[in-house]
DNA sequence: ACAGCCGTAGCAAGCGCTTTCTATGCGGTA
DNA sequence: TACCGCATAGAAAGCGCTTGCTACGGCTGT
């Protein structure tokens, strides 16, 4: 059978609330009992059993990072700075404390899924929970996943959003760090305008996230302070973020409106799929259509020609997003922080042609 | 206080043992007291605590993904299709049965920190654990990992291999799904060579890493069956497996052999630094330098001018890790299973010049 | 009509750990 | 020398659930 805690405190010679003691060094023990007591451990191979020891200290420490696309770089990137500071191994302080485990979940953008990890992680009575990228815009969905997050924190929970708009009137939340996607879109649409475009075709993200509306009012804001209202709607083309959605919506817009001489794209996934379409159509980037992507992606600097796109600090985010569930940093002051979001200007972009 | 089984039971008028029979379903329990239960169990908002029926049940509904980066979406496309057949929630099947957590671990392609991982994993007595990417060739890590994987195996875990060769006699491992890299590797380089290239560099990943070997080994055989036997060392560059690695390499192959016509990187992402280097160095892509990755990643097929690669099938053989972890799907024969690599071939690559 | 079953439900014993409370031995102080 | 207090270690009571076993009707078979 598999060592417990009683094996090795008869090897020891000692109790198990000695070796208890010893293993969470949160009690006075003598060195030379610790010494023997790590001995043992060592002599015997033990390993904690996690689910006991969580059940008696009605705590665990499993932390979740729930992320839309684990495919996706973008929150791959986020993901990997937040579990690189929750530590689980390796995080350089040596034994000591907090040795969590962190784990991400892929719910695939679908909020049955997001629901059930959380209840998951409600039933592991995870130590602190992530949440990335956009929300719905759902009230019934918002509701729900209110009293969850509710319920978590009530169960001691810390929950962190990062790059999630604030849940309104919840205190559940410990921090949420959100993107200025609004600030970056209004920016990136500016430099457009900037280089004399005046048809812009916009591929936008799927209609019901945050993300998606805030980057396409950001976009709208900079149209409408440049006195271009007309046919916003029918420059616009829907889609989920990916490549494939970029290359249809884009060949839709083309068709559309043939005379557009910017494609703005949702993110850089879309516009790589965007700038297919469009050499697919015949026309050169940026010579005859200008493409712009969002998040500066690790691959954007090395699309040909260079993809003009908004930075997103995804990394620092992340890391940060993992230090406030950690408890490792306070939290801004009222649990909100906006993170800027940095106009890139690269070779994809150009005035338009004549 | 949070609700308990107990609770559920008083409100039910049954005993905790019904309760736990009914949600767990693997005991008749009349209709009646079924809905009685259930009804009670929603009236209350009741989660089952997870460390407490761990403890009891001695399992755990918990899947582990080991993957080496996170941010790279060669691993993020397995561990998504793995984690989409472990389940987790919205695996379509109701409630029934197999609602596993399945959890993506980031090792950063540490090995101590994938030992952590796993200890980690053993310690919340995971059901089943899933390793991606080449493994490590030092000798004593494998040691130890094979005792590390030899004790989970016998706690109940199983353990699954995806993208990484078989270990060497061990029976801890339910299956071992190995990509073909060799024979990807020397198809691409046989390809190369039939275009009339003599002159190939190889932008290899890092030294001690099975992939990068096997993946070179293929470009080696290739060339030795051409007769090509010399330069090799001096046309191989190492480094990680990430864009600036490729771009630095590349720039150091092209110093120290201007003279080569071709240049295989060790993926698509090294691929992507290396027609960095070699534009920013003045040369045209095909024209003066083919470039070839590996993986064919979805922006593969993007990259200007696309791309040649040798597709591996990640999602397919994710989904397959990931329903032999649940023991879905039985084991190849021999509990190995070799995945078949295609090369893709695309504008990349094109004769020499002259 | 009685024994024996089957279908259900409850009892109670843990699962392996944490933690409060208690016991012990020692040095220092009066 | 007698007493007090501190530093350590042990005893034991759970944490909330699972599950083997027992209990109890009602039905069947003879």
């Amino acid at each position: 059978m598999t060592v417990t805690l009683a094996d090795v405190a008869a090897r020891a010679r000692v109790s198990p609330a000695t070796v208890s003691r010893v293993l969470n060094g949160n009690y006075p023990v003598a060195a030379s009992t610790r010494d023997r007591v790590l001995r043992a451990v060592d002599d015997l191979d033990y390993v904690l059993n996690g689910p006991a020891s969580s059940l008696a200290a009605a705590t665990s420490d499993l932390v979740g990072i729930l992320v839309n696309d684990i495919a996706d770089p973008f929150f791959g990137i986020m993901a990997g700075a937040a579990q690189s500071e929750i530590g689980g191994p390796g995080d350089g302080s040596g034994r000591a404390g907090g040795e969590k485990l962190a784990v991400v979940c892929n719910t695939g953008g679908s909020p049955e899924r997001e629901l059930t990890y959380l209840t998951l992680l409600q039933r592991q009575r995870a130590a602190a929970v992530v949440l990335t990228g956009g929300a719905l815009e759902d009230p019934a969905h918002q509701a729900v996943m209110a009293a969850k997050l509710a319920k978590l924190a009530d169960a001691g929970t810390r929950i962190v959003f990062c790059g999630r708009p604030p849940l309104p009137d919840s205190d559940a939340v410990v921090a949420a760090l959100a993107f200025d996607n609004r600030g970056g879109g209004r920016r990136l649409t500016e430099h457009l305008l900037e280089l004399g475009h005046r048809r812009i075709g916009y591929v936008a993200g799927p209609l019901e996230r945050t993300t998606t509306r805030h980057r396409l009012e950001g976009h709208r804001e900079a149209m409408k302070a440049a006195g271009l209202y007309a046919d916003e709607e029918s420059l616009t083309v829907h889609g989920p973020y990916d490549r494939r959605s970029g290359y249809d919506a884009t060949l839709e817009l083309l068709r559309r409106a043939p005379e557009v001489t910017a494609v703005v794209a949702a993110n850089d996934t879309v516009a790589l799929g965007a700038g297919a379409a469009i050499r697919e159509h015949g026309l050169r980037i940026p010579e005859d259509v200008s493409v712009a992507g969002f998040d500066d992606l690790p691959f954007s600097v090395d699309a040909v020609p260079a993809l003009t796109t908004v930075r997103l600090p995804l990394f620092e985010a992340g890391a940060r997003a993992g230090r406030l569930a950690m408890g490792k940093e306070t939290p801004p002051p009222g649990g909100i922080a906006t993170i800027e979001a940095e106009l890139m200007v690269r070779g994809s972009t150009a005035p338009p042609r004549g």
